[in-house]
DNA sequence: CAATAAACTTTACGCGCGCAAAGATAATTA
DNA sequence: TAATTATCTTTGCGCGCGTAAAGTTTATTG
C-alpha cells in the first residue's frame, strides 16, 4: 500500500473491487450489504484506511446524521456532564453530534443556532440560555429542523425533558423545615425558566408548611455563580441580613460561592451544635461532594434527562412524526443529604 | 418576503441583484468586494436571512475554515474555559472551530482525530490525553493537518504551547519552604508528560533547596482527580502517612479533593495557628477561589497558552510553512497566594 | 476627457458523493 | 434444474458551491 493514493469513493471501490453504489450503500449502512460483501469492504478499509469526505456525504443525504447539541455554558460541569453523555449516545446511535456552547451570551446562541442551521442536522438538542435567549429565532430553528430541548423550558421544540422544579424544591424545603430553622431562599436574578420555577416552589412550599417565605436576590443576571454567591453572601454575612440561619440556594452554584463565603466570614456550616448556619443548593453538581462541609442538595436525575431527550429526538427523527402538541417529561429529583445541612 | 424561499446562493444572488461569483467572493472575504457591493448584498441579507450551506462551500475550498480542537476533558472546567477562548479566536479571526472531547479515553481520541480528519481542517489544536494517547494516530494526522499542540507536551505536532513546570513549581516549592515545613508531594499516576515533569521539578527544587524530596502516589491513571483526593487523603490522614503538614499537589483537582478531606477529617488548613496542615495546588483552576479555604497555587497562563497557540497555528496554516524544527513556548507561572498555605 | 485599473457579469466546469433506474449476477426457494 | 428473489454493477444525473476565463461595466488616474 501507500503508492495508490485512496481519496474518493471511486478510488476506494476500484481499489476493494467492489462498485461505488454498493460501496456508498456500506458506509451508509453496513447491515445493507450482504455480509460477504461487508466482509470484502472492511478488509480494504484496513489496508487502505479510507473515510468518506464529510462534507460531500452530507451536502446529497436527504437528511444527514449531524445532531446539533447547543448548551448554555460549557464552563459548568454540570453541562460539559450532559454534553458528555448525549455524544456518547448520538455516536452509538451512528450520528454525529456537533456541540456548541453559547457561554452565556444571546449573541453566542444565536450564532450557533445559525452554524447549526447551515450544517443541516438530523435533529438537535438545545437547552437554552433562557431569558438572554432569542426564543423567536429558536422557534424559526425548531420550525425546519426536528428539536427537543432540555434542562430550561422555553416552550420551543418538540418536546421538553427536564427536572420536576416542584417536586424537588418541595423535597428540601420539607427536609429544612423538619430538622431546623425554616430556610430563606437565595437566588440571583433568574437567568432561565428553572430558577423562577424554584422560587415559586420554594413560596409554595413555604406557605403550605405555615411559613413566610423569604427570598434575597443578589446581582444581576450572570452565569458567575459562585462568583456572585461568594462576594454576595460575604457582604450579607458582614451585615447580618441572612433572616434566617438556613439557606436554600437556588442552584449548586450559587451555593459553592455562600459555603466559601460563609466559611472566609469564619462561619460554620452545617448540622450539628457549634455550626452557625446550614446551607443547601439544588442539582447536586459534580462538586457538590467535595465542598467543604460537603453539600446537602437535591439531584437532578442527568442521565435519565439525557436518556428521555435522546429518545425524544432520535424518535422525531426517524418518524418525522410532529406531534400536534408539545410533549413535556419532568423528571423527580432525590434528596442527597451531605453534611451542610 | 417569506414567499420566495432563498435556498441557494443562486436564489439570494438573483434575489440581491448581484452575481453568484460575486456574493461568492462576499463570503469568503467581504473586504474583497466593493463597498458599494457590499452593502447590497448585506441590506439582501438581512432581508433574507440566508446562509451558505456549509458542507457545499468546504467541499469545494482548497482549504477549509475548519479548526479542529481536541481537549482531553471537557468536564474540567479548566479545558473548558481554554475551549471557550479558543472558539472566540477562531471565530472573531473568520474559522470555525469544531470542539471534540476525548472525555478522558484512547478511543474517544482515536475517533475524534479521524472525524476530524475527514473534516479536512485547515488545522488542529490539539491537547492529548497524554499517556493513554495513540502517539502515532496523533503524528500521522499532524502530518497532514497543520497542528499545535497544547498543555500537554507530547512531541506531536508543529509547536508546542504550555506552561514552564519548573518554572512554576520551583515558585511554589520556594514559597512553601521559606514560609513554614516543606511540602512533600500529592500525585496520582501521571496522565501525561505535565504530571511527570511537576514531580521532577519538585523534587530538582526541593534538593536546590536540601530538602529530602518526598513522593505519595495514589491510586491509578484517572481523570478524577477530586475524588482521588479526597478518599485518598482520608485514608493518609487516619493512617498518619503524610510526612508533613504541607502537601503540594500535582494540580488544583487533587487539591481540592485533599482539601475536602481535611475538612472531613477535622483538620484545619490554613497557614494561621490553629491550622493543622497547608495544601498547595498547582494550575489556578477556576474553582481554586471558593474552597474552603480558598487555594494558594501557580497559575497557569490560560490566555497566553490560547493566544499563543492560536497564533502559532494560523502562523503556519497561512504560511503553509512547516517549520524545520518543532517550537516549545512555555509561560511561566505566577504564585496566587490565598489562604490554604 | 481618455486611459488604465479595479471590480463586476456571464459562462462553464468540477468537487465527491447520494441516489435512482435498468440490467446482470448471485443466493434462495420450489 | 428452473423460477424467484436479493443483491450487485453500470450508467448517469444532480446537490450547492468554488473557481477560472473571458468579456463588460465602473472607478480611478493622468
Amino acid at each position: 500500500m501507500g503508492e495508490q493514493k485512496i481519496q474518493t469513493m471511486e478510488d476506494f471501490a476500484v481499489a476493494s473491487g467492489i462498485s461505488r453504489p454498493t460501496v456508498s450503500k456500506f458506509f451508509n449502512d453496513p447491515d445493507s450489504v450482504r455480509s460477504t460483501t461487508r466482509e470484502r469492504i472492511e478488509l480494504a478499509l484496513k489496508k487502505f484506511n479510507y473515510t468518506p469526505n464529510l462534507f460531500a456525504v452530507n451536502q446529497n443525504r436527504r437528511k444527514t446524521k449531524n445532531i446539533g447539541v447547543i448548551v448554555p455554558y460549557l464552563a459548568d460541569p454540570f453541562f460539559a456532564e450532559m454534553a458528555r453523555m448525549i455524544e456518547r449516545r448520538c455516536i452509538d446511535a451512528g450520528y454525529w453530534p456537533i456541540l456548541f456552547s453559547s457561554h452565556g451570551q444571546r449573541q453566542m446562541e444565536i450564532k450557533a443556532l445559525e452554524t447549526l442551521r447551515s450544517l443541516k442536522p438530523a435533529g438537535a438538542l438545545i437547552a437554552p440560555l433562557g431569558r438572554a435567549s432569542d426564543l423567536e429565532a429558536i422557534g424559526k430553528f425548531a420550525e425546519d429542523v426536528p428539536t427537543v430541548a432540555f434542562d430550561s423550558n422555553q416552550d420551543i421544540g418538540e418536546a421538553f425533558v427536564g427536572s420536576n422544579n416542584f417536586q424537588s424544591v418541595s423535597l428540601i424545603v420539607d427536609y429544612l423545615c423538619r430538622t431546623g430553622e425554616h430556610p430563606c431562599f437565595f437566588e440571583t436574578a433568574p437567568v432561565n425558566p428553572n430558577a423562577t420555577k424554584r422560587r415559586a416552589a420554594y413560596v409554595e412550599a413555604m406557605e403550605s408548611l405555615g411559613h413566610t417565605p423569604e427570598i434575597i436576590r443578589v446581582g444581576g443576571q450572570s452565569w458567575d455563580f459562585e462568583q456572585m454567591g461568594l462576594s454576595e453572601g460575604k457582604r450579607l454575612i458582614a451585615e447580618r441580613k441572612l433572616p434566617t440561619n438556613t439557606v436554600l440556594c437556588s442552584n449548586d452554584r450559587i451555593a459553592i460561592g455562600l459555603l466559601a463565603a460563609a466559611y472566609q466570614m469564619g462561619l460554620r456550616v452545617g448540622q450539628g451544635p457549634g455550626c452557625a448556619m446550614r446551607i443547601a443548593g439544588h442539582d447536586d453538581h459534580p462538586w457538590a461532594q467535595f465542598t467543604c462541609p460537603p453539600l446537602t442538595t437535591v439531584s437532578q436525575d442527568y442521565s435519565a434527562i439525557v436518556d428521555s431527550s435522546i429518545e425524544k429526538l432520535f424518535e422525531i427523527v426517524t418518524t418525522g412524526a410532529k406531534s400536534e402538541s408539545r410533549e413535556e417529561t419532568l423528571f423527580d429529583g432525590k434528596l442527597v443529604l451531605r453534611s451542610s445541612a
